[in-house]
RNA sequence: GGCCCGUUGGUCAAGUGGUUAAGACACCGCCCUUUCACGGCGGUAACGCGAGUUCAAUUCUCGCACGGGUCACCA
């Protein structure tokens, strides 16, 4: 029988959730919940140096807004507890005793002074910097008595010094690394502490994750990650080492000089289950051309097998193509409920909500991009008449006042004022003069709008801003132009 | 520098010892159309380089180049 597949997400406090962070938890979680297993959040905080205020709570509203729900963590408990890791640093060094005891670590009392200068030397002879084994083969008495001298100490790994360390990663497949080239790595820090290594270690045994999944970065330290868990006897974990998010070619996507936060792309707009879709697709690929996918739709589909090797690059315009897919999937309530206060932001108006929603909803990419396309329904901006002028509508500024005089009456005397009514009235005209659909729908959203560009035509707009307001926008164009031409 | 890893269009990527080398984003063009979008149709564009194995190599092997990672009493 299986074991039970448990996963876990283990970042330590320290700020905002980058991309790359984010997408390790998405594949941790999604790993786990395909497998109907369990997803742990342990937080990592053991350098006190490092950790940021409320950064904790960032991790917990990062992964919430994200839909990642974890089954143990600091704050909804489990059976593997504590899940604070400085919390659990009590019972690392009997671990590492007991690997004393094995002939698998030793005590080294080396001090720091002795260890620079052997860094020094290394580095003056061009040889690659590594622990020279000094306190290798103490004997049993002198360490005794540098015990009871009470000399500060440090535990650290005994790697074997022959031989090679093969493993087997999900992505990478077989990796093989000379024992010769691995440092006796410090498990226990002078001041009592284990490292982050080896507390990983412990920590992933003791809570019984059987998939690792975190960054390529840990790559090279994975054949000592195994050593221990060989020399403890205990059984390893499966590794699936994913590559970073660059934010360029050569640069890793990082907190210091990349803006892509989970936070900084919500606040820009960015839905989150958008976020999460684009960031599965960033260095994962599923089997078919479908791209657009729900959390549980990416739990079912979900492959490790899809993960690539090579690093991806962020990119954000096809981000912000999967979130325009994503609201135009809205529905207009829905689409609403995101939109009302980017539309609040600028409009006080009371508007026609399903109107209005109709007419952004496939022309937003990000909520962000409303504001400045409804920016003149509250007032009319300032505009030049020659906005009038379209080669394409055929229009220009006589033509133009004459359509607006055309229409002024006509829409006075609209008694029930709507979209349809407005749309036949205009179509009337259109046909009775005979002219092109644009050479009267053209000045008329100019009119309206004081703009070129606006979402939805002059019919739209004249229903949205209603019979009074667009009236007197229209006697305004007219005014306008009667101005200008008289002028030249 | 030692060690480990990677390299398919601008980006994400599929894929194979023989393919017209998918698809998406971006870009360009056309259609639709009252602008812009949406939608539809089409287009430009890729296997880093050099050897070797082979009837055949983008695919396998080696070397090179380039890129990434790692070499802490940090995590």
């Amino acid at each position: 029988m299986s074991k039970k597949v448990r996963t876990r997400f283990a970042p330590s406090p320290t700020g905002y959730m980058h991309v790359g962070n984010l997408r390790t938890a998405l594949y941790a979680y999604l790993l786990a919940k395909k497998n109907n297993g369990d997803f742990i959040l342990r937080i990592e905080d053991t350098d006190r140096e490092r950790t940021v205020e409320g950064a904790v709570d960032i991790i917990y509203s990062t992964l919430k807004k994200a839909g990642i729900h974890w089954d143990e963590g600091p704050d909804v408990g489990g059976n593997f507890g504590p899940y604070i890791q400085s919390e659990r640093m009590s019972f690392f060094k009997d671990y590492a005793l007991q690997l004393v005891e094995k002939g698998h670590a030793y005590y080294c009392f080396c001090n720091k002074e002795r260890l620079d200068e052997l860094k020094d030397l290394q580095k003056a002879s061009g040889t690659p910097p590594k622990y020279d084994g000094h306190c290798r083969n103490l004997s049993p008495e002198e360490i005794r008595q540098n015990l009871e001298a009470g000399l500060p100490y440090v535990i650290r790994q005994k790697m074997p010094r022959e031989g090679s360390t093969t493993f087997n990663d999900e992505v990478f497949g077989e990796i093989t690394f000379e024992n010769s080239d691995l440092d006796d790595q410090i498990l226990i820090k002078s001041d009592g502490m284990p490292t982050y290594n080896f507390a990983n270690v412990v920590d992933d045994h003791l809570m019984e994750i059987s998939h690792v999944i975190r960054g390529s970065e840990y790559l090279s330290s994975t054949p000592k990650y195994n050593l221990l868990y060989e020399a403890f006897g205990w059984e390893k974990p499966v590794y699936i080492h994913c590559s970073p998010v660059m934010k360029n070619a050569v640069e890793k996507l990082s907190k210091r000089n990349g803006d892509a936060t989970f936070e900084d792309l919500l606040e820009k707009g960015y839905l989150p289950q958008a976020i999460v879709n684009y960031i599965a697709l960033l260095g994962w690929s599923p089997k078919g051309e479908e791209e657009i996918f729900s959390l549980d739709e990416l739990i079912d589909i979900f492959d490790v097998s899809g993960i690539s090797k090579s690093p991806a690059i962020f990119d954000l315009p096809k981000l912000t193509a999967i979130n325009a897919k994503y609201i135009r999937n809205m529905s207009d309530e829905d689409f609403w409920n995101h939109a009302e206060p980017y539309v609040k932001s600028v409009c006080k108006k009371e508007v026609n909500k399903s109107l209005l929603s109709q007419m952004l909803k496939t022309r937003t990419e990000k909520f962000k991009d409303i504001p400045e396309q409804i920016n003149f329904i509250d007032n009319l901006p300032e505009y030049t008449c020659d906005l009038y002028i379209h080669k394409k509508m055929k229009t220009n500024e006589e033509n133009s006042l004459e359509v607006l005089r055309q229409i002024l009456p006509i829409l006075e005397q609209l008694e029930d004022w709507n979209q349809n009514s407005i749309h036949d009235a205009m179509f009337k005209l259109i046909e009775t003069l005979g002219l092109k659909n644009g050479r009267v729908l053209w000045p008329l959203r100019v009119a309206l709008s004081g703009k070129s560009f606006t979402p939805g035509g002059g019919i739209e707009l004249a229903a949205l801003l209603g019979k009074n307001e667009s009236i007197s926008r229209i006697k305004e164009g007219i005014e306008k132009l009667e101005s200008d031409l008289e002028q030249n």
